[in-house]
DNA sequence: TTTGTTTACTTAATCGTTTTCGTACTTTTA
DNA sequence: TAAAAGTACGAAAACGATTAAGTAAACAAA
């Protein structure tokens, strides 16, 4: 590989005088500047990275915490695309990313935060893990610049989807739509299903709903067997829901299974919404109905916030940047004459 | 950060003897190791991936190039879950993941290759991008080690899903199914289509199925659009299939769209079949009949030989590694007696 | 006893950069 | 015209590790 002192060597100048050309620096003559520059491209220069960041301490390189309980890791359809709106984000600004090894079981594995500083990551994102893993805790706490995504730690940035709104305009929009008898299958606990749970049952209340407690239930997030038992639970119920909100996209569809099971038809005879709004509920039909997550806007304003606080980390506000969804109509649910 | 040198000093020994004591080399004395692990351990040490790369020149990094034209990038089903498991292996073996910087608006962007000798990268596996895209040549012809996955090139080691196969397994089923009539939309040009397609008339042939010009239609992959015109022209026509094979799962959908709004009933009136096996045809109802990638064997399988051959250049043999799908039967083909 | 062999370290160079400080020369200012 | 300021560059130390070569002491062999 070519280096500064090849460059400095074909130039007849110092590899000092060639640091700072190609750096730009003002005390270098500009005829000078413009023939180092010209030599370092036709030999092939590129730039170390190991040995600047040596020097410099700032690798340009954001390490990512991605891999939640049910290790679904990059397969998770909701936080790939936030995972892949940030990535598109931090490498416009000219940051890399790379992986936190997330890997227990080797022998001589570093802990998370070892791992960030043997990497030297000028920031981390963190998403879609378990949030109480004291390795988790080790990292928020440490000095490293770190945003979280759908998780608040204290007196750090989080960006944060919007539940409450999204599960009041969800109800809102069913309300709106006529239903009057209305269940909901919640997620495993967690912050997010409790804000989203709380919401439901205040939204319920300012629009004077009953909601009977059998007409809540729980299932984990993206289980479709679980959705599809619960569904029939409440189908089996004497007086049945007449729609029926999932907690996630990916789950409603072992409900939406177990209605057509009973040979109900969707939404003449019952109505169903997901939330997230992944891609492929728009593509099948009937179209599902959903509180559509900016999964977009999550990522580009936490790679957005991430590198700002690692660029000004004195003058950076911290705060919790809260994204707004919004109810995808869809098909799947009814309109119900009162 | 506690270096090497404030090791030394608390031990006593000079910065050598602690680097070869956490090393183990062999000419450091039993009790001198001892003492020095311990006191690393209690001040805290982790290494300097930076200083360790620029002596040594291995990164114990792997750079991942993927991104395709249509920019799904991780957001790909199949490929995701190849990716996944791609990072579970090389995090075992002790390896980090960084993608390759693929934004190509920055004015002072580097190539593909340049960026990867940027951050030393130890090896590369490149998926899902426009295989002839000059950038990606250069890479591929360079002197780092590479594998790439669903594409072969000269001399390169490759993973390859056997689509040959695949196509005539599927295409087998259905026929023992009993259908004779059987359209195929592929996906657009590419080796992976040109392989499923000729794979897809060799067998029609050597199963003695006729197949007219007009069962053969064109979509885009994922493009559920696409799929849905070519399904109503292929229902248009005077004689019908009895069975629609698709590029990919997602766009079938597309497809299953078109025959639903005909008022067809699948598997009854029509059946179709996808490509891939992406989680959610199996979610579904009716289950979708398609070929299932083994995207777990596939992403470990490059990671493998990937490190194979960066750790053993030379006697690393070049190959192409098929894997085999298998065909999910699903509930989407039916049986037609004959 | 002398020589050779181990053992257990240390010295010092090096990887490719950045950056502070210094220096020689030129230009401006009083 | 002498001092001050500015310009353009170089020398050298440093970042945190690795490693070849050297050395001193202990031990074994002749």
């Amino acid at each position: 590989m070519v280096s500064m002192k090849d460059i400095s060597m074909a130039c007849g100048v110092s590899v000092a005088t060639v640091s700072k050309a190609l750096n730009d620096h003002k005390d270098i003559g500009e005829e000078t500047k413009k023939r180092i520059k010209q030599i370092a491209k036709e030999m092939g220069y590129v730039p170390n990275s190991a040995s600047k960041a040596l020097k410099t301490r700032r690798t340009y390189n954001i390490g990512v915490l991605f891999a939640d309980e049910a290790r679904s890791g990059l397969t998770h359809d909701y936080f790939s695309y936030v995972l892949d709106s940030f990535k598109r984000t931090v490498e416009e600004q000219g940051y890399d990313m790379t992986f936190i090894n997330c890997c227990k079981t080797r022998a001589d594995r570093m802990s998370y935060l070892e791992h960030a500083r043997y990497r030297g990551f000028d920031g981390i994102v963190i998403a879609c893990v378990d949030f109480y893993d004291p390795e988790v805790l080790e990292l928020v706490r440490s000095d490293i610049p770190v945003v979280t995504i759908d998780h608040l730690f204290n007196n750090r940035i989080a960006i944060m989807s919007n539940n409450v709104k999204g599960m009041k305009d969800l109800l809102t929009f069913v309300y709106n739509k006529g239903h009057r008898r209305i269940a909901y299958i919640h997620g495993a606990d967690s912050a997010v299903t409790q804000s989203r749970l709380s919401s439901f049952y205040r939204t319920a209340q300012e629009l004077g709903l009953d909601i009977p407690d059998e007409y809540i239930k729980e299932a984990a997030y993206r289980d479709t067997d679980a959705t599809f038992v619960k569904t029939m639970e409440l189908l089996d119920l004497p007086n049945p829901p007449t729609c029926i909100l999932y907690p996630d996209d990916f789950a409603s569809f072992g409900g939406i299974n177990a209605i057509n099971d009973r040979g109900l038809d969707i939404p003449q005879d019952i109505s169903v919404a997901g939330y997230d709004g992944i891609r492929i509920g728009r593509h099948l039909e009937p179209q599902l109905t959903t509180l559509r997550q900016n999964t977009k806007q999550i990522g580009a304003q936490a790679a957005q916030n991430l590198i700002q606080l690692i660029e000004n980390p004195k003058t950076t506000v911290v705060q919790t940047v809260v994204i707004e969804g919004e109810v995808y109509e869809g098909k799947t649910v009814g309109t119900i004459e009162l």
